[in-house]
DNA sequence: CATGCGGGTAACAATTCGGTAACATCAGGC
DNA sequence: GCCTGATGTTACCGAATTGTTACCCGCATG
């Protein structure tokens, strides 16, 4: 989680200071603002990976940041931080695009829970293992085991799988799985998926030929199903 | 947006209710669960797109509910509500990965406006579900439960339902079910609908001799009609 | 009451789709 | 350059969906 990019936009100098210090201190890569013109040029050039946006902001202010951010089509999470505690206030922010709302005066410690929330929640994680049946599929490690044992997957294969396991209980349409798993510019036979699918099936399924995990979907691709356990 | 389900695990009825009410007043496929035990069995076996979650819970509470959630690698959104305003709930609600906590009493506006900040965005834009009698047909995962128990569609079918359902209790005419669903430049005889309105009729309604949901229209085509929603 | 039209349905046929095996190709290591 | 394993391709098979044909019924109309 450290390391990450923080936009931070306020205007007040010693509450910027307070929350730069504070965040610098819990490891992470502060950009302060003290205006929103700064603000919005950050938030467009810096690639932040998350902001912390006042609302009240000489120029231009926080609603009108947040617009812009998302008009660009950026992402990143945004929290607003306002002394308002009007609920048309919170409605307007949210649905500029904003993230969450904190009414001042806030704590401390619930404001970096919450922005730790969003950022293990938007960063791209890789992180952590899924099981499901007798197998565990170990994300960073890229191993598969099955009962306690190795079980050897190839690129493609894992590739497949984590999609499969990142898109579980949904129906995949071939093509979005060609897409995400070869690479929308790459042109295979579509018989290079199920050639694929065969293999995996027969590492991971109990009964290859009567699927559980993977199951095809005539006529639209695939859908895997972890199951409850 | 609309369609989207919505896990609400709240033990007082009225609040359940109420929730439950403005929820699909808006348009979002509700499921209500009334004690923690229920709610977590949901979660894990409905695949809802966010959980609406009340920390103080007979039997199993909300923050187990939200760790179980998390540990099987489900990644929907969880909005805790809870009528404590402790720093250290909120701090300990989001750390075992809450997304986000709503204090009671609340106002329904912000919270509606939460949810659907949340909604947006999430990354995978859920298609939702959509019930009908005894029926629930889930776009994400190509589905249909009927009392619980799947039901196994053809594309085609499914293809005709999920037009169905976008366009229900409107009259179609024939040529625009085939346009929508055939495409509009294969040519099939007209039969060919009946026989796949046929197959569906049996597979969904109570007595497909007798058609409660797909209506034909004579000399015009068809209406489907779920009822009250 | 007969008739004709539009739709329901059963049985059949064909086409399409996915599984799979065998083979080809490709990249990397030695 | 050769070997090895991974990945893509081709061809064939089997299955299931889906379209067609044929025949039925019900209703409205004259």
């Amino acid at each position: 989680m450290s390391g990450a990019r923080i936009l931070i936009v306020e205007d007040e100098p010693a509450l910027l200071r307070g929350l730069k210090d504070a965040f610098v201190a819990k490891g992470f890569d502060v950009l302060p603002a003290q205006d929103g013109e700064t603000g919005l040029a950050y938030a467009l050039s810096r690639n932040p990976h998350l902001i912390l946006l006042d609302i009240m902001l000489p120029r231009v202010n926080g609603y009108e940041i947040c617009r812009a951010v998302r008009e660009r089509g950026l992402e990143m999470p945004i929290l607003m931080l306002t002394a308002k505690g009007q609920e048309e206030d919170i409605i307007l922010g949210l649905n500029l695009g904003a993230d969450d709302y904190i009414v001042k005066p806030f704590r401390l410690g619930e404001l970096t829970a919450r922005v730790n929330a969003f950022l293990r929640r938007s960063k791209s994680k890789p992180a952590g293992s899924f099981r499901f049946g007798d197998c565990e599929l170990d994300l960073d490690a890229h191993k598969l085991y099955r009962d306690a044992a190795e079980v050897e997957l190839t690129a493609k294969e894992f590739k497949l799988l984590a999609y499969f396991v990142s898109r579980r209980d949904c129906a995949l349409a071939r093509n979005d799985v060609l897409d995400a798993v070869w690479g929308n510019s790459v042109i295979v036979t579509p018989r290079s998926i199920d050639r694929c699918v065969a293999t995996l099936r027969a590492k991971i399924e109990p009964d290859p030929r009567n699927p559980r995990y993977i199951q095809t979907i005539r006529d639209i691709g695939y859908r895997f199903e972890p199951g409850v356990e």
